[in-house]
RNA sequence: GGGGCUGUAGCUCAGCCGGAUAGAGCGACGGUUUCCUAAACCGUAGGUCGUGGGUUCGAGUCCCGCCAGCCCCGCCA
């Protein structure tokens, strides 16, 4: 896995987290491409240059795995006679041969147990259902198109011309869901997919609404297979399909991002190296204030704090633009920053430790037992009274960065009222009161950094 | 040629169904620590919201044209 499957990995978590807080249930489906072409180049380049792998469980390793693909997409590419080769390949896999299907179930088995150790360690909940899954439905999908009369034959290949979209050519568009040499396509599986989220179980997920995240550049496709499933009927009267797009990860430059000698950027590096940049930083300041704290201290909180500046750099940017990605920005202490919000939850657990009761001033106690009479506390009472407004936005929209910003504005006014409020040294009623706006806060901040897949932290 | 997305302060970005003098953060400059973690707080400077029209009592927001950047457009995903 590369950094390109950070965002929608992230962006995707965070929406699933927040609609089943809403009491949706939701289906978290890792939509995983392990079905196409891109197989068929891999399996017949490693027929030439590699057939252990094909047969034997780990045979190469993924580093050389992923640099055979490289190849075998060069060579896709340049090279006619390897394309039809691939491309048969991929014929023999969708028929079910079974020499093709172990090779494949080999591949698929080894970069499973990557996605899975990244999954763990970012926290991601996803079942996998992927492309190969609906391949006993492809058939099907065509028949069906062909029965509701929007099939047409052209130059060999089985397509849907789409209405209101044209080509280069000027000529209307078609959607293909068969190539002429029988294989499926990208767009057969995805109309699969949706005919069967849609259908009623057991046949399929009975879905009154489905939300693709992925990148932006796919806008037209999308476009393109929404039309086509619903001229075919697939789509129940009511139910909302819809593609949430966000944009591409670039670096510093505003370029694509790239390690320095022009790979594409390994997500558990890009990981590595955040939680290291937050273990430097964590030991500087402990000792810079003398500050002793022992290793499992260090290591968790680099940790913690590390991945949640990952995740919240990407979440708190709206996910239509290209996000700019920056280990000084989104590691920087103060901001709109995962650093800064952790912190704020952390001040309050300072309270507690330091003999604050957050249990103070329960709702059981009454109305009057809480009472307010300073400008920031008021300023808090109403921050907090927003957080229900803006995660039915977030389900609406969802845009998981109005949660950050709404975040990161009930933290700012939490650092002003413990600025400038004291709490511990109140009168009894006033520190009642501050301590279940501490509680309060440090409530809301835990859950709405939990939405996001954030965990937060007692000390840092 | 067609389509999509984007264009707001030096930089990174908010701005939700159109509503009052356009908001943050970083960076810059200047302050605050006998007190709950200063990873904080307070203040100053900085914007003809790409551009030209239109709709409206009112436009960063809606409509049209133009400019710039990125992405997509027949058998990849």
């Amino acid at each position: 896995m590369h950094v390109g499957h950070l965002r929608s990995t992230i962006i995707g978590d965070a929406l699933a987290r927040v609609l089943e807080f809403r009491g949706q249930p939701v289906l978290r489906l890792n939509h995983v491409g392990d079905w196409g072409t891109q197989f068929g180049m891999l399996i017949t380049h490693l027929k030439q240059v590699a057939p252990e792998a094909l047969n034997t469980a780990d045979a190469v390793d993924l580093g050389d795995l992923v640099a055979f693909y490289r190849q075998a997409k060069q060579r896709f590419d340049a090279d006619e006679d390897f394309q039809n080769t691939a491309r048969q390949e991929v014929v023999r896999l969708q028929a079910g041969d079974p020499v093709s299907l172990q090779a494949w179930g080999l591949l698929c088995d080894q970069s499973r147990r990557e996605f899975q150790q990244l999954y763990e360690r970012l926290d991601i909940r996803l079942s996998e259902r992927g492309e190969s899954f609906y391949n006993p439905y492809l058939e099907a999908v065509v028949a069906d198109l062909e029965a509701a009369g929007l099939l047409v034959v052209d130059a060999g290949a089985k397509c849907v011309f789409l209405e209101g979209m044209q080509g280069k050519d000027g000529n209307p568009l078609p959607l293909i869901v068969q190539k002429s040499d029988g294989g499926f396509n990208y767009a057969t599986t995805d109309l699969a997919a949706i005919r069967y989220r849609f259908a009623a179980p057991p046949a399929g997920d009975g879905a009154r609404w489905v939300i693709y995240v992925t990148d932006a550049g796919q806008a037209n496709h999308f476009a393109g297979v929404f039309q086509v499933a619903r001229r075919a009927g697939w789509i129940p009267e009511g139910a909302r399909l819809e593609h949430v797009p966000f944009g591409l990860v670039q670096g510093d430059d505003g370029k694509k991002l790239k390690t320095r000698s022009g790979d594409t950027v390994r997500l558990k590096d890009l990981l590595d190296e955040a939680v290291e940049r937050c273990e430097a930083d964590l030991r500087r300041r402990l000792a810079d204030e003398e500050r002793q704290e022992d290793e499992e201290f260090v290591q968790q909180v680099a940790t913690t704090v590390g991945l949640a500046a990952v995740k919240y750099a990407d979440l708190s940017t709206n996910r239509i633009t290209n996000y700019q990605f920056s280990f000084d920005r989104m590691l920087a202490l103060q901001g709109n920053t995962a650093p800064y919000l952790l912190y704020a939850v952390v001040r309050i657990a300072g309270i507690a430790r330091k003999g604050g009761d957050l249990g103070a001033g329960e709702a059981t106690d009454g109305p009057e037992a809480l009472q307010f009479s300073e400008p920031q506390e008021w300023a808090l009472v109403r921050e907090l009274l927003k957080l229900d407004t803006v995660i039915a936005e977030v389900e609406q929209e969802l845009l998981p960065n109005r949660l950050c910003g709404y975040l990161f504005e009930l933290s700012q006014v939490f650092n002003r009222f413990y600025d400038q409020v004291p709490v511990l040294k109140a009168e009894p009623a006033a520190r009642r009161s501050r301590l279940a706006l501490c509680r309060l806060t440090a409530d809301t901040l835990k859950l709405g950094l939990g939405l996001l897949g954030i965990p937060t932290l007692e000390r840092m």
